[in-house]
DNA sequence: GCGGATCAC
DNA sequence: TATGGTGATCCGC
């Protein structure tokens, strides 16, 4: 937590830097600056954490001397257009300044620290931080007068102060504290915006305009005096070091000038028992913010700081002014503003950091008067984004509204540990982040396309990897069938060197926007039919336990344990048994005939989890709710209204689409989407020839409106086709029946129809030709994309053009080869790219099983 | 879309 | 002994 992080001088060593030394009050105790910098530097040089940071700062003087290079280039008739251009828009940025809002930023003091000392009388007067030996969150302010501080490692601040107590944090804990803070702050803006735990956003200008013509009575809190020994006068200094130790008192606000103090009105309460005083506060700005201060004490015993301005980025500025327990305002006039902003340091506005920090004061910009006189040149030397931001900040402008959180674009898992560098052990832990990942995937119902994964080496090195595919993953077998993927790449790379790994990390984002979402009706589905031996009942359970995807934890139990050994047995035996829920679901699916339901999303069916046999489903077409004894009887009714004229015209839609030809919009206008299957034929005989000219050229003419895609698919299977060359492979064709061929080009409304599944044999991928060991469509489908991503990351890093050889063995019809082979790879994709899923394994009477099949 | 960087908390 | 985890954004490919 770095609420307090104290943006400081300019220290030449960005280290110190980031320990984020400052103003400290030289005491009886503590450490000066210099004695600081000095333990630091003797802790940290000669670390590969310290090499890296010298690394980083060369290529960030790198920067630096380009920028300035480009500057020396600048023309004096440059400067001058871009002065006109940017006064222009600086002009227009001061017509458009609003000064009418009340925007406060509340920041609780040294949060996780107080909370801990709060609740641990001992820890009283002790120089305390919350965190481990290896990282601080926080600390108290008696700490920080050593140099202690959030973001040090904790084996560093006990060099800086050996007597410093170490508690690790309680989240559970802070989250409560953190709660009630928020239910007081929701009473002045509802819609106030939380940044974390411990810091929030309010705009209170509706609240002032109400309380204007608010009774007394209404402003007025009760006091708890109990040890009210009153040495504090009115705007008397008080030690702002120890605001955790004195008892509750009304007089807070010492901090504040005397006119600014509540008036207090020492009434006796009714209650004879504990001595009650009230507080009435005043109906302005600095009042409120003064009564939410003063009720956040009061409830949590902690104290907080707040900033009052016309904007956001002011106010936060300001809560960091009169930091700890206390308050500032700018008044919203532009006079007001602009003094303040006058001499503030460029760094104590939120984003600014350090770098850019460093870069602008190559430029000699340090405060925000030189940020503004300096504004054409910046123009010439940043981006257009950068500029803007750099030019609001100079005029002091900000954010007047507070922006309602939007939706999450990624999530993701990380974790260091100690050196690893066995590939084994590597894929384990993928796999394990991958777990927990789907696990918080599924807390929040999202899926997504891009997988990325994140390795730090030992020496602070980091990478990141990414891949995208074609739809939206969401579990932990799809997340890591793409993330293993990755890693392999990167270990086949370094080969025969080890990754020596000391952080990995798995995030996933692309997730479907609401737009997205209601484009994103499942389309024509159902498409592979997989082998027999895999599907026979039984045997394909066995299958399923891939022993690339899920490596025992045996494996790794007698060596070198990472995190917690106990806490990935337990993941294992966690995943084990849901292992073992899918050979349940499957083996009842295989009881079923092979059909696939067509459903919706709603929630009804999704919550529902019983097992009762008889269901209410809710028709994805007419959005009736159908009672079905059967997943057959409710299929039957979903057919028949799809056979629907409406259902007609807006399956046209899929051969105009300018979407992926495989996507079908049915009921745009409703968020209820549902899945077609097509009956399909994925036939794996060994040289067998499925696919005609003709078939694919009919099939490659439908597609042919697509743009963007369409390349992208060209490239990928420009790689299939070399790939099939290289590899000695029992031939893989998967095709359309030509009626199904012929139906798609004639764009004919979609049929629906009923997945199934035959006898077949094991999935082999149509690009690298290798059987793959499973039968689950999903995770076949994740390889293939992975594949074929793999493709083109190859082409361009070969960056040459592939030889157009045929594969010697591939099967191939007459006439354009090439063509043909290229078509072939299309097919496969028309198919893979469509996510029927019968991936998941069905178990009728359960509808959330059911729904998972088609809602990924 | 990818990868490196920067930033906040 | 030992320098975090999560999420967002931007920029230059």
């Amino acid at each position: 937590m770095h609420s307090t992080k104290e943006k400081n001088d300019h220290c030449k060593d960005d280290l110190l830097l980031r320990m984020g030394l400052n103003d400290n009050k030289a005491g009886m105790e503590g450490l000066d600056k210099e004695k600081i910098n000095k333990i630091i530097m003797e802790a940290t040089k000669g670390s590969k954490y310290y090499g890296n940071e010298l690394k980083k700062e060369k290529q960030v003087n790198q920067r630096i001397e380009n920028m300035m290079q480009q500057k020396a280039q600048i023309t004096s008739q440059q400067l001058r257009k871009a002065q006109l251009q940017v006064d222009r828009f600086a002009m227009e940025l001061e017509q458009s300044r609003n000064l009418n809002n009340t925007i406060v930023h509340v920041d609780m003091d040294a949060f996780y620290a107080a909370v801990e000392m709060r609740d641990n009388p001992e820890l009283k007067d002790k120089p305390i931080a919350v965190g481990s030996m290896s990282m601080l969150s926080t600390s108290n302010y008696h700490a920080r007068r050593f140099g202690v501080r959030a973001a040090m490692p904790g084996f560093i601040a006990k060099r800086l102060c050996p007597q410093l107590i170490i508690v690790p944090p309680n989240f559970d804990k802070y989250r409560a504290v953190s709660k009630e803070v928020k239910e007081i702050l929701a009473d002045y803006d509802p819609n106030f915006m939380a940044m974390s735990l411990d810091e929030a956003y309010l705009n209170i200008t509706k609240h002032l305009q109400e309380r204007r013509n608010w009774p007394e009575d209404k402003r007025k809190y009760f006091v708890k005096t109990e040890n009210a020994i009153e040495n504090d006068q009115p705007g008397k200094e008080v030690d702002k070091l120890s605001e955790h130790e004195r008892p509750i008192s009304p007089l807070l606000f010492e901090d504040s000038p005397p006119d600014l103090q509540p008036p207090l009105n020492y009434e006796e309460q009714n209650n004879p028992q504990i001595l009650q005083n009230s507080v009435v506060f005043g109906t302005s700005a600095e009042e409120v913010v003064k009564e939410i201060r003063f009720r956040i004490q009061q409830k949590t015993t902690l104290t907080a700081s707040a900033g009052i301005a016309p904007n956001t980025m002011l106010a936060k500025v300001c809560s960091d002014k009169n930091k700890p327990n206390g308050q500032y305002q700018i008044l919203p006039n532009r006079q007001a503003v602009m003094d303040f902003i006058k001499d503030l340091p460029i760094r104590k506005v939120s984003g600014i950091g350090k770098v850019t920090e460093k870069m602008l004061k190559a430029l000699g910009i340090v405060t925000c008067t030189e940020l503004y006189q300096q504004r054409a040149l910046l123009s010439l030397l940043f981006s257009e984004t950068s500029w803007h931001y750099f030019l609001h900040i100079s005029l002091g402008l900000g954010s007047t509204h507070l922006a309602r959180d939007g939706e999450r674009k990624s999530m993701s898992v990380e974790r260091t540990f100690s050196e690893i560098s066995k590939a084994e052990e590597q894929y384990i832990l993928c796999q394990e982040l991958c777990s927990e990942l789907a696990q918080d995937l599924q807390k929040e119902g999202l899926k997504g396309r891009t997988v990325t994964i994140k390795l730090k080496n030992v020496n602070f090195e980091v990478k990141t990897r990414a891949s995208t595919v074609s739809s939206v993953v969401s579990t932990a077998e799809e997340i890591f069938a793409i993330a293993k993927e990755l890693l392999r790449t990167e270990i086949d790379t370094d080969f025969p060197k080890p990754l020596r790994l000391r952080l990995m990390g798995v995030r996933i984002s692309g997730f479907p926007n609401e737009e997205d979402k209601k484009h994103q009706q499942r389309s024509i589905i159902g498409f592979l039919q997989t082998g027999n031996q895999a599907l026979s009942a039984t045997g394909c359970i066995l299958e399923k336990t891939d022993k690339d995807q899920f490596v025992k934890p045996l494996e790794m139990s007698h060596k070198k344990s990472f995190f917690d050994k106990k806490r990935s047995e337990r993941k294992w035996s966690h995943q084990d048994s849901s292992k073992c829920q899918t050979v349940v679901k499957q083996s009842l699916q295989i009881s079923q005939p092979f059909q696939v339901l067509k459903k919706n999303m709603s929630e009804n069916l999704e919550t529902s989890d019983n097992s009762d046999n008889c269901q209410i489903f809710t028709c994805p077409v007419c959005f009736r709710e159908q009672r079905s004894i059967s997943l057959e009887a409710f299929n039957k009714h979903v057919d028949v209204c799809l056979d629907r004229p409406s259902i007609r015209e807006n399956s046209k839609m899929f051969s105009s689409s300018n979407a992926s030809s495989t996507e079908v919009s049915l009921k745009e206008n409703t968020n209820h989407s549902f899945s077609l299957c097509e009956k399909q034929h994925y036939e794996t005989h060994q040289e067998n020839v499925e696919i005609t000219s003709v078939d694919c050229m009919n099939l490659e003419e439908t597609r042919n409106n697509s743009s963007k895609a369409e390349s992208v698919d060209s490239l990928r299977n420009e790689y299939s086709k070399e790939e099939c060359s290289r590899l000695p492979s029992k031939s893989c064709i998967i095709s359309l029946e030509n009626e199904d061929a012929e139906l798609l080009s004639r764009q004919e409304p979609l049929q629906p129809c009923i997945y199934q599944v035959t006898a077949g044999q094991a999935l082999v991928c149509p690009v690298c030709n290798l059987e793959q060991k499973t039968s689950d469509l999903t995770l076949f489908n994740v390889h293939v994309d992975v594949c074929l991503n793999k493709g083109i990351i190859q082409e361009l890093k070969n960056d040459k053009v592939q030889s157009l050889n045929q594969p010697k063995d591939s099967s191939r019809s007459t006439g354009n080869s090439s063509r043909v082979q290229k078509t072939v790879a299309r097919t496969k994709r028309l198919g893979l790219t469509a996510k029927y899923s019968a991936s998941k394994k069905i178990k009728p009477n359960n509808p959330r099983h059911t729904l998972d099949i088609f809602f990924k």
